[in-house]
DNA sequence: CATTTTAGGAAA
DNA sequence: TTTTCCTAA
């Protein structure tokens, strides 16, 4: 329920910037002959055409809404577009039943430098070499998927290459790195990501007023309300669309005071509201039907919190143990790939798991139950990640079928799961110190650790190290130290027995100190394409097993659903910036310094190229074309620049500094040293920061 | 339960 | 604290 938060005394101007169907412009920008044309995207799923998740204004003219499927669009709207949500890991799957490689004429120069292991090199043109083993038709669909790989591959280097003037490697094969290339893509460009830069480009969403009054005129308007307009403006307006009153709260006021409008809930006393409502709610709805709201702006940026999750409607409800780990498997590696990123991005921790899901029972026509959710201490690492949201799915499982009395075990008799999703939560950033962060990558027995496994560690500890020096991640990694605390728990000893799944035995809990969280103080290194993904052949090369080398290909794929999701709808919208750094002022009357801390003075733009806020070529046209001088930002420049918790090492008061406990003023001098060292090297690109470091193999 | 997925917040 | 429920986009 709402809560009622005092206004604050002092008079504030809020503002809620809301970018219009996003997804849609996102399409239109990438696709410019949309421009002007009905358009709205649909998600993956192709089911009746597809779930609208945005729609563009020409469409809803026509009646398009959201929540309608591609199919209903298409009725009230014949001539709409619909664009899909691309999907990316399964890129060399799909081209290889779309093109047929052998038919394939002009091969990218870029794909023809690969290097093909085992592949003789007898004395021939080497591309032309290249080239015939790339096309050669009696391959086997292995080999024919890493060509396609590698002529991916190649255009997205060449790619990054133009954009960033950055160049890297890659390798191509069929274990995991098969779809990190592809990784690299959608964690930059996934859905979720480009809802963090819509979000950041929020200024404020919370302010009630605000946010009617930006959902009022758009597309590309802004509306001012002045305080006087205000009961005039409520009067009128439907109770439901009151932010917090759209769903049943919304609705039992309606039918229990038979209202409609704001308006209409001037005549209750603040008490009568509370006596319906309770207190709080009552209290806020009081208040909100005159327009007052405390409620502060939210300055966070990031997340609280990452989840993957999906439904299984219908008939493609799982009914299996094996069915449902399957996609814990996916959903615990596209968490844990966001955990990674997080950690490497945002140097936070995420400390606990939690697993929902939804689930019917047919012997019951009584039907859907609610499936309990589980949480515990989460463990970084995609397998314990997955171990973990096992055992705690299981225990949910046992749970709702005991509570149907139905005895379980081995046949699946009669339930279905609808829904799953994997979620971490209670993320803090990292405690000062390597050693602190090194609880929480403790390794268990590892006799059997897989390559994959070693590889994830090498690659936390590489995290946990990076922030020292980014671009040395490769030279600076310590495993995890011997620790002497009494934290450290037993070898084999699973962290989930918090949670009664495991038999418990001594309980040990991963502590943060409070303060030292508190303390820390964060700066954004400057994008880097610092981590290649192959570190085996050097620069700006592709490097490829022969199938003969490469590791087994482990999917045992056994779920009907596998080609419906597999990380779903990843945009793959790559921006086109125009490279004109240098003439971002130009042309604008610099209202952006308002946006300045007011401590700025003292900082030097130039040297200082995470913190700088512009606006983009285009979005000058536009605004020239508008004729309003509406300060718009660039989503990558605002991210980067996220003043509240953010500081530049130089702009910290030594005296403050002084004052830290040691290990973090240690830090922060360590903070300061690439920084510098960067600036004089190289310059942040515009759109540098989709190419951050990510987890490479 | 064929809107899907992700997130945040508050109450229980 | 964990779990559930509600809300929103």
């Amino acid at each position: 329920m709402p809560v009622a938060r005092p206004e604050s005394s002092d008079s504030r101007v809020i503002a809620h910037v809301d970018m219009d169907c996003f997804y849609v412009q996102v399409e239109q920008r990438k696709q410019p002959n949309l421009r002007g044309q009905p358009t709205a995207v649909v998600q993956y799923n192709n089911w009746k055409g597809g779930g609208l998740i945005a729609v563009g204004y020409e469409a809803r003219k026509f009646g398009v809404k959201r929540s309608m499927r591609g199919d209903e669009a298409k009725e009230v709207c014949p001539q709409i577009h619909l664009v899909q949500v691309p999907v990316n890991r399964e890129a060399a799957e799909r081209m290889l039943a779309e093109t047929p490689l052998e038919r394939l004429e002009a091969i990218n120069e870029e794909a023809l430098k690969s290097h093909i292991l085992g592949l003789e090199m007898d004395g021939v043109d080497v591309k032309e070499n290249v080239r015939n083993w790339l096309v050669r038709p009696d391959a086997d669909r292995r080999d024919k998927l890493l060509a396609c790989g590698a002529l991916l591959v190649a255009e997205l280097r060449l790619q990054v290459l133009e954009e960033t003037q950055f160049t890297c490697s890659a390798g191509i094969a069929h274990n995991k790195v098969e779809y990190t290339i592809l990784y690299f893509i959608s964690l930059h460009l996934c859905p979720t990501e480009n809802k963090c830069l819509s979000i950041s480009l929020f200024l404020g969403f919370k302010q009630i007023l605000a946010k009617l009054a930006s959902g009022m005129n758009k597309p590309s308007q802004q509306t001012v309300v002045p305080s006087s307009s205000v009961t005039k403006l409520l009067q009128n307006f439907p109770i439901k669309k009151m932010k917090q009153l759209g769903g049943k709260l919304g609705t039992s006021i309606q039918t229990d005071l038979a209202v409609e409008t704001v308006g209409d809930l001037l005549q209750f006393p603040e008490s009568k509201l509370q006596e319906l409502y309770g207190v709080n709610t009552g209290t806020w709805l009081w208040n909100i039907a005159r327009g007052i709201s405390g409620d502060e702006v939210e300055e966070r940026l990031l997340p609280k919190s990452h989840g993957a999750g999906k439904t299984f409607p219908g008939c493609s409800a799982l009914r299996s143990i094996p069915a449902v780990e399957n996609w814990l498997k996916e959903l615990s590696e596209e968490l844990s790939e966001r955990l990674q990123s997080d950690l490497v991005k945002n140097k936070r921790i995420a400390q606990s798991l939690t697993v929902h899901a939804s689930a019917y029972k047919s012997s019951d026509n009584d039907s859907h139950k609610k499936f309990p959710s589980k949480s515990g201490p989460l463990r970084y690492g995609t397998a314990k990640i997955l171990e973990d949201a096992i055992l705690l799915f299981q225990a949910g499982l046992r749970e709702y079928l005991g509570s149907h009395n139905l005895k379980t075990s081995g046949a699946h008799d009669g339930w279905g799961i609808t829904g799953l999703s994997v979620s971490a939560s209670k993320i803090v950033a990292i405690p000062s110190g390597t050693r602190s962060i090194s609880n929480y990558f403790q390794t268990q027995d590892n006799n059997d650790v897989s390559a994959k496994e070693t590889n994830e560690r090498f690659d936390l500890a590489g995290a946990a190290t990076s922030f020292h020096s980014e671009s040395e991640i490769y030279t600076e990694v310590h495993f995890t130290e011997p620790d002497e605390s009494p934290k450290k728990e037993k070898e084999g000893s699973h962290a989930l027995r918090k949670c009664g799944l495991v038999d418990s035995g001594t309980q040990t809990q991963v502590c943060i100190d409070k303060q030292a969280s508190q303390a820390s103080i964060f700066y954004e290194t400057e994008p880097t394409l610092a981590r290649s993904m192959s570190q085996q052949d050097g620069f700006a090369q592709e490097t490829k097993p022969s199938s003969s080398g490469a590791r087994a290909c482990s999917n045992a794929d056994y779920n009907e659903s596998e080609h419906s999701f597999h990380s779903g709808e990843f945009e793959h919208n790559i921006p086109k910036e125009p490279k004109t750094s240098t003439s971002k002022q130009k042309g604008t009357p610099s209202i952006l310094k308002f946006f300045q801390r007011p401590s700025s003075s003292t900082f030097q733009r130039q040297e200082h190229p995470n913190i700088v806020l512009k606006a983009s070529p285009e979005q000058r046209k536009s605004q020239a074309k508008d004729g309003e001088s509406i300060v718009t930002a660039n989503s990558s420049d605002l991210q980067l620049r996220p003043d509240s918790w953010s500081y530049n090492a130089d702009e910290i008061d030594p005296a403050i500094l002084s004052q830290l406990p040691l290990d973090i003023q240690e830090e922060v001098n360590a903070w300061m040293r690439p920084q510098k060292r960067a600036n004089t090297t190289k310059k942040a690109s515009n759109i540098a920061h989709y190419f951050l470091p990510t987890k490479g193999k």
